[in-house]
DNA sequence: CCCTATTACGCAACGCTGTTGCTAAATTTT
DNA sequence: AAAATTTAGCAACAGCGTTGCGTAATAGGG
C-alpha cells in the first residue's frame, strides 16, 4: 500500500501529474492552459514546466501567435520518453502490450497458456514474452514496469491472487511479490475489468467522469471509476456485476443465487438470441445507471465483441429510453477504444499512473 | 464548486482534518496515535496540535503514564466548540437537528410542511425552527452553517433542486443561495440520501470503509461513501436504487421500467408480507455488493424502521449466505445509529465536514 | 538522595513548495 | 521608431513539514 504523508512533497506529484494529464488529453497545450486548469499561478506552471522538460517527459513543440504580444510556446507530452507492459492473464491465454506514456499501444500479443497453468508457468510465458517485446533497447531502459490483470478474486492491496476462478493452482499466489523477483521490474496487479476502465480514463483524461465498463467475456463484470479514481471496493471485490438478480425468479446460477445477470444472458446467448442476451445486459447498465449516476459506460469483452453493434444498440436505447425525463441526465455509451487490448493497456497504464498519474493521499 | 489549489494551505486543512477524525472518533487521542494515523513528524503533529488547540477545536485532558519517561499529554476534541444545523426536507415534515463538532445530535424537532409547500413556506419554516434552536447565546456564536438533506432530483454542485418528486413548485429552485440569503448562514444542500451515508461515515470515522445507507421511506433509495467520500454521481443522481430491475418479468414501475425494487417491495408489503418485502431489499443489498463490494450497509427510512428487525434479520442473512463461500469478504450490516434523524444529522455534519473534514482537491 | 535511562516535547534552522513583485523579451500596433 | 501587449523568468518571501538538538518530566538503580 503506497502511502503518501502530506508534505510538500505531495503538492510536487500531485500538480505534476496534472499537468501530464493535460498533456495526455490534448495533445499540445500551454502555460495558461495549464493555469487555467491546476489554479496556480504563472510563475509556479513554469517552474512546473520546467521541471517536467528537464525530466523529458515534456517538450516544447513551437508557438502560437496570439496576435499581439509575445508568442506563446506550446508543449507536447514524449510518448516515448517511457514505456510499461500491459498483460491480460485469461484462462487459456495471455496477451501482452507495450503502452507508451500517452497510451498509445504499440505491440499486442497473444500467446496460448497451458491448460490450468502453474504461476511458474505463467512467469516463464511473462519473461518471454517481455522479452521479445523489448528488444529494441530504448524501450528497456524507459520500461517502468508490468501491470498484470486477471480475474478475481484477488487482493490489490497486497498482490496476492486468492483463488482465480476456474484456476487450480491460484490460491493465495502473491503473485506480484513473485513476479518482481523474476521479471526484476516493478509489477502492479489488479483485476481484469479494474484495469480496463483505466485505460480509458487514462486515456480520456480530465474529462473523464464517473464510468463503468462493461465486459462479457466468460462471464459478465464491470470495472469501475468513481470520484477520480478506480473503485476496487473494500476487498478488492468490486465488479461481480454479472452476479446482480435482475430475474427474482431466473434459473439458478453457479453462484447459487437465482436469475443473475450472467445466467440470464448466456441462456439468451447460447440460444442464438443476441438481441435478447443484450438487452438483458442493457437492463443491468441502466440498473447501473440509476444507482451510480455514471457519465460513461463501455462495453467490452471478447465475447461482446463478436456482436459489437447489438450490444450497443441494445444498451444506447436502453439508456435513452430511461434517461428520456430528464435532458441533463446524459450517459455517453461506446465501445471500448482499444479492442481486444483493453484490460492488457488498461493493467500497463495503472503502472505508467503509480507513477506520474496523480498521487493518492494516505487512506482516510 | 469549491476548488482548492495544492498549495501549502492545502496541507495545512488535510493534516489538521485527519486529526480532527481522530478526535472524533477515538474520544481522545495522543500526539503518538496521530504520528501514526498521518505518517508525520512528532513536530509537524506539535505544531499541527497546537494550531487546533489555539482554535479550540480539541483541548487537553489529562495525561498517561507509559511507565518510565515523560507522561503523555492525551487530547480530546471539544465537541461544543462548534454546531451545525441540519435539516431533513420530506414532502409533507421538516425535521431539524442541531449537532455538535462529535456529530452528537442535541435537539431535534420535526414540524408540519403545507401540503404542496413552496420555496418561500420552507424558508419560513427553516428561519423559525433553527431560531428556536439555537436561542442560547453560545450555540449561536458557534454555529457554522445550515445543511439541507432533500429528495432530488438535485444539483449539489450549483445547490438547484431541479424536480423534487411529488412536490410542485420546486423545478429549478437555487435553494441554496435563496437559503443562504434568508438565514445569513452558509448553506449546503444534497440529496437525503447521501446525507444520511455521511452522517454514518462521519462518526464513524476513519474505521468506515465503502457503505451504503438503504433508506425506504416514500420510495427506495441508496447513499453511497465510495473511497473515503460521498458519491454522488456524475449529475447528483446515485442513488435512485429502488429503480433497479430484480425481475424481468415483474410488474411496471412508476419509473416505466418492469420489476423495480421498489414496487416489487411495495407490493409484498402493502399485501402485509414485511417478510417477503424484506428479502426483495436484501436481494437488492446483495447486488449492491457483488456490484460495490461494500464494508457496511445501513439500514435506514420511516417505512423500514417500522419493522427494522424484519428488515435487518432478512439482510444480514441474505449477506451471509452469498458470502458464505469466502471468509474475506466481510460486510457489517447495521440499522442507522441515528434512527429517524440520519438525514436531519448527516446535512449538519455535511456543513462541518466543509469547514473541519478532510478539504478534497480540485476535480481531477 | 542523586544519578541515569527513558520518554515526551519544543525551539531553531532548513529544504521545498507555491506566491508575490518586478524585470526582461518578443511581438503587433500606432 | 515608440508604445502597447502578452509571455516568461528571476529574486525574495511565506508557510508547510523535516531535521538536529536541547529541555522537561518521570521511573528505577546505586
Amino acid at each position: 500500500m503506497t502511502r503518501i504523508t502530506a508534505d510538500v512533497r505531495f503538492l510536487r506529484g500531485y500538480n505534476q501529474a496534472r499537468v501530464m494529464a493535460l498533456g495526455r488529453t490534448a495533445r499540445t497545450f500551454e502555460r495558461s492552459t495549464v493555469v487555467e486548469a491546476t489554479g496556480l499561478t504563472p510563475q509556479a506552471v513554469s517552474k512546473v514546466v520546467a521541471r517536467l522538460t528537464a525530466d523529458g517527459l515534456i517538450r516544447p513543440a513551437g508557438v502560437r501567435r496570439t496576435g499581439i504580444g509575445k508568442p506563446a510556446v506550446v508543449y507536447e507530452l514524449v510518448p516515448d520518453s517511457r514505456y510499461a507492459i500491459g498483460a491480460h492473464v485469461a484462462r487459456r491465454t495471455l496477451r501482452l502490450v507495450l503502452v507508451d506514456l500517452a497510451g498509445t499501444v504499440h505491440h499486442s500479443a497473444v500467446s496460448p497458456l497451458p491448460g490450468d497453468f502453474t504461476p511458474e508457468q505463467l512467469l516463464d510465458a511473462l519473461a518471454v514474452g517481455i522479452d521479445a517485446m523489448t528488444s529494441s533497447s530504448d524501450v528497456r531502459g524507459r520500461l517502468t514496469g508490468v501491470g498484470i490483470g486477471m480475474i478475481g478474486p484477488l487482493d490489490h492491496a497486497h498482490g496476492l491472487v486468492r483463488d482465480a476462478h476456474g484456476l487450480r493452482h491460484w490460491h493465495d499466489v502473491p503473485l506480484r511479490e513473485i513476479a518482481e523477483k523474476h521479471l526484476g521490474l516493478p509489477v502492479h496487479l489488479d483485476k481484469d475489468v479494474t484495469a480496463g476502465i483505466t485505460a480509458e480514463a487514462w486515456r480520456h483524461g480530465a474529462t473523464f467522469g464517473d464510468a463503468a465498463l462493461i465486459m462479457i467475456e466468460s462471464g459478465i463484470g464491470g470495472g469501475f471509476w468513481l470520484g477520480g479514481t478506480a473503485h476496487r471496493g473494500a476487498h478488492t471485490n468490486a465488479g461481480e456485476f454479472g452476479h446482480t438478480v435482475v430475474d427474482l425468479n431466473g434459473p439458478r446460477c453457479v453462484c447459487g443465487r437465482h436469475g443473475c445477470l450472467e445466467i440470464v444472458h448466456n441462456q439468451a446467448a447460447d440460444a442464438g438470441d443476441i438481441d435478447r442476451a443484450a438487452r438483458v445486459v442493457a437492463v443491468g447498465v441502466v440498473n447501473l445507471l440509476q444507482t451510480l449516476d455514471l457519465a460513461h459506460v463501455v462495453l467490452a469483452g471478447a465475447d461482446l465483441l463478436r456482436n459489437p453493434q447489438a450490444y450497443l444498440a441494445a444498451v444506447v436505447e436502453a439508456v435513452q429510453a430511461d434517461a428520456r425525463r430528464a435532458d441533463w441526465l446524459t450517459t455517453k455509451v461506446a465501445l471500448s477504444s482499444l479492442g481486444a487490448d483493453v484490460i492488457a493497456a488498461g493493467a500497463a497504464m495503472q503502472v505508467l499512473d503509480q507513477h506520474y498519474g496523480v498521487p493518492e493521499l494516505a487512506p482516510a
